[in-house]
Parts: structure tokens; C-alpha cells; sequence
DNA sequence: CGGCCAATTAAGTATGACGTTTGAGTCACA
DNA sequence: TGTGACTCAAACGTCATACTTAATTGGCCG
């Protein structure tokens, strides 16, 4: 959905990336540096910058007389949107798509709330458009144009937040909605509640009526959090 | 307060890094990898490792026959705690901070009444201690050990919501505070309101009170933003 | 048995050579 | 004068190799 391997290094990370975080290499293990050389028959240089990488991305830690180690998965940096993606495609999919859902469901009604102050004319504008989108496509099996429109309306609520923080997000939940359809059961048409709460939502924001944009957003990610029987209080 | 430049390419980063966050290469702007070379009197492997780290934080795009270039600020990867401690360092301190906070206020509450329902008894007790560090130092200019207990506190929230996306922001919650104490105000002693809503947080999630415990954490963050003349509805 | 020293190992750094892409300039032709 | 293809060179990308540094291991000596 991004980047994809321009450059050995890239094609090594895409590699190693997976099989870190979906546990082939379990933490503590060891990888040499020529071992890795020999397996991708790259150079040295190559292997070593993949290693930065992963290093930054605090999977891995380099030392010396030792080796390249797998640190504990408590130490990755899960927000990074390559780690995520590396997690969605792995085994541990179910897991990482409600941690993710769960984190949804903090941020985008706060979010919601703030759009509905800041959002421009031309942000109020195109959330009506992907509502209506949403709307017009939730019948006969349009899921693929439905979740395009459900892309966008949550893009465009994170980032008329005006906070860079949740904008950034919005990568996370493109790929947890694009996640839920593939995946998920979701044969059947979407919600018809859900819908009509993002219609809502719309005009609650075009309305600068912050409260209720937010509680009507905290319905949508409730919903979403059903879908996956994560706790219902 | 976290790594530390071991090893020439971490020195690199440690002066690129900042100095790109920090607006001193606008983006658009573009580095050539033998200048850099020059610059920092080391060789192309250790210059082309940091590029590759700061090409993954999205911080910068290499092409060839064009160079480094530093991308647009929306593309940065903001929740690389590399990242956010470079530009908490920087100019747009203060607008990073506001950013950090309303990010807490949308997660914190909902991670605390996680922590009510998943909170071990151990945690439960690590949140009562803290609670109570925090009323034993807030008074009589002991802001060096309140803030120990304060960041302390919020981290056991956040790792015992069980969601590794909250307990990742264990960091970026410490970094907030801290940067509260040093920068801000805080000549005087915390708000006596303030340790009574921790020290009443700890109660409701050591009774299993899971809406206590975020409503009370919502009145908590509340505060932290009102401090810094965030939006009052 | 314990502590100290040296040998070994694997990552870190430096350097020279070559390959590859691609922007830009040039030149010819319509 | 404008447009097209063609050439060139700049900058990164990759490789191979030699050397440096740090840390672990294990043996030696007290």
C-alpha cells in the first residue's frame, strides 16, 4: 500500500522485517551479520544499513563481539506505520487489529470533536461527499467503493483535527478498515446504523457542534470495536 | 534520556536529525551524501547509514542524481520517539507539546478505564504508591521527586490499559511532563486539585470502577491542557 | 577457587572501484 | 522557433577488502 523495495536494502528489510515480528525470529535471537550477507547474497554494506533500519525501528539491537539481537517486543516501535504493516500481514493479524481498534476508539472521537471547531469549508465539504459516498454504495455489494468512501471520511476527520498527532493516524486506520473488509466476515452489505452515524457525524462538524460530533464518533468506533467482541461494559 | 551516540552513525544522526526537525533544512532542501561526508569527517558508510535511518523516520526521500531531500513536515513519522525527543529539543517546543497533550487527553482516560477492568494487584498497588509519592512531594519544592512519581503513575496506567499501542506512550507521556516541569510555569508546587484526582484514579481502579477511573483521568488531562491555554469548551 | 590477561570473534569504519539511474543540456530536424 | 531524441555526467547504489575496536571467552597464574 506503500513503498515497496527500491534498493536491496529495501528488498532485506522486507525480509527480515516480517520474520522479526511475526516471530520466525523469535527475541534474543542472534543474527550475524555475514550469515545474513551469504543468505540474500548482498554485500556487506547492504545488510548493515537493513540492520540500521531495524535498529531504529528498535526490533533489533547491534552489538558488538555478539551480534544482532531481536529485543523484546515490549521495546518495538509499534507506531511505526512499516512495523504495523509488517504485524497486519503476519500471525498475530487478530491481535494487532484490536489493539488498533481499541486505539481508534480513543483518538477519532476526540478527533471528531475538534474537527467539528476547525474543519474548513472545503474539509466540511468533503466529509458530506464520502457520507453520501457511503451511503450510495452500501447496498448490492459495492464493498470495495463503500470502503474507499469510509477511507476518506475518517482521513479527512483526522486531519481537520488540525492535530498532527491523530492526522498521522490516518494510515493506522485505512489499514484496520481495509483489514476489517478483507478479512473480517463482512459478506453482507455494511451496517446500515453505521451509515447513518457517519452522515450524522458529517453534519454534526459541518454544524460546529463539537459535542455531539464526538459522542456520535464514539458510537462508530463502539460498533467497530463489536465487530471484534472486544469488552462491551 | 534514552540512547546516546555509540558509534559514529548515531553522532551523524544526532546532528542531522535535529537540524532537519528543527526547520535548519527546510524540506524541499537537499543534501549530497559526499558534503555530509566532508561535514562530519567520516566515511560514505557511516553517512549512508544515517541517511537510511532518517529515510525510514520519513524524515527524508534519496534519489538518485538528485540527492537527499527533506520531505514535508506531514510526512514525518511523528511517533518515532527519536522523532518527537528532536523536536521537543527544538524551536516549535511549545507546539509539539500542545500536540503531545491533546494526544493524552484523547488516550489517557480511555487507557485508565482499561487499567480498572485489567490492572493486576501488583499494578494496582504501583498506582497507590505512586499516588501517595505524589501527595508526600507535593509540597515544599520537591519537584524533582513529584515528578518521579507523577510520570511513574501515568506509565503504570498506560502499560496496564493491556494495550501495547497505550503502553508504548508510556515514553512520550514521560517526555510531556518532564518538559512541563523544566519549561513551563511550575515555579510553585503542583496543584493540590491535581494529586487528589491521581490519588482518586488509583482508588477506582484499584475498585474496579472503570468509568470512575476515566472520567476521573479525563478531569485530569483537562488540566494538563488548560495549562497550556488549550481550547475550553 | 578466583581473578587477571590475552586471544578470538563479530561488529564498526574507511576506501577505492564500478554500476545504475535520471535530470539536464544539446543538437538536429521539422 | 519549437519539439524531439540523444548524449553526458552527477549523485546515489553496490561490492570487495582491509583495518579497527570492543567485548566475550577461556586459559593461565596466583
Amino acid at each position: 500500500m506503500e513503498n515497496q523495495g527500491q534498493g536491496l536494502h529495501a528488498r532485506v528489510l522486507e525480509s527480515l522485517g516480517p520474520a522479526i515480528t511475526s516471530g520466525t525470529y523469535p527475541p534474543g535471537s542472534v543474527l550475524r551479520t555475514d550469515e545474513l550477507e551469504e543468505r540474500f547474497d548482498v554485500s556487506r554494506t547492504v545488510i548493515r544499513e537493513a540492520i540500521r533500519v531495524l535498529e531504529s525501528m528498535h526490533l533489533v539491537v547491534s552489538r558488538r563481539r555478539v551480534g544482532v539481537t531481536v529485543r523484546p517486543t515490549e521495546e518495538w516501535n509499534v507506531y511505526d506505520p512499516q512495523v504495523i504493516r509488517w504485524r497486519l500481514a503476519g500471525a498475530d493479524r487478530p491481535r494487532q487489529l484490536r489493539s488498533l481498534t481499541v486505539l481508534r476508539s480513543a483518538v477519532e472521537p476526540v478527533a471528531a470533536g475538534l474537527a467539528a471547531r476547525l474543519a474548513t469549508p472545503e474539509q466540511c465539504e468533503e466529509l458530506t461527499r464520502h457520507a453520501l459516498g457511503m451511503v450510495s454504495t452500501s447496498r448490492g455489494q459495492q464493498l470495495g467503493a463503500y470502503l474507499v468512501h469510509d477511507v476518506a471520511f475518517h482521513r479527512v476527520i483526522l486531519r481537520a483535527s488540525g492535530n498532527e498527532m491523530f492526522a498521522r493516524l490516518g494510515d493506522v486506520v485505512a489499514e484496520v478498515l481495509t483489514g476489517r473488509t478483507e478479512h473480517q466476515v463482512m459478506f453482507t452489505d455494511p451496517d446500515p446504523a453505521a451509515v447513518t452515524l457517519h452522515v450524522r457525524v458529517a453534519e454534526a462538524v459541518r454544524e460546529r457542534d463539537a459535542a455531539r460530533a464526538e459522542a456520535l464518533t464514539r458510537e462508530i468506533t463502539a460498533g467497530a470495536m463489536a465487530e471484534l467482541d472486544i469488552l462491551a461494559p
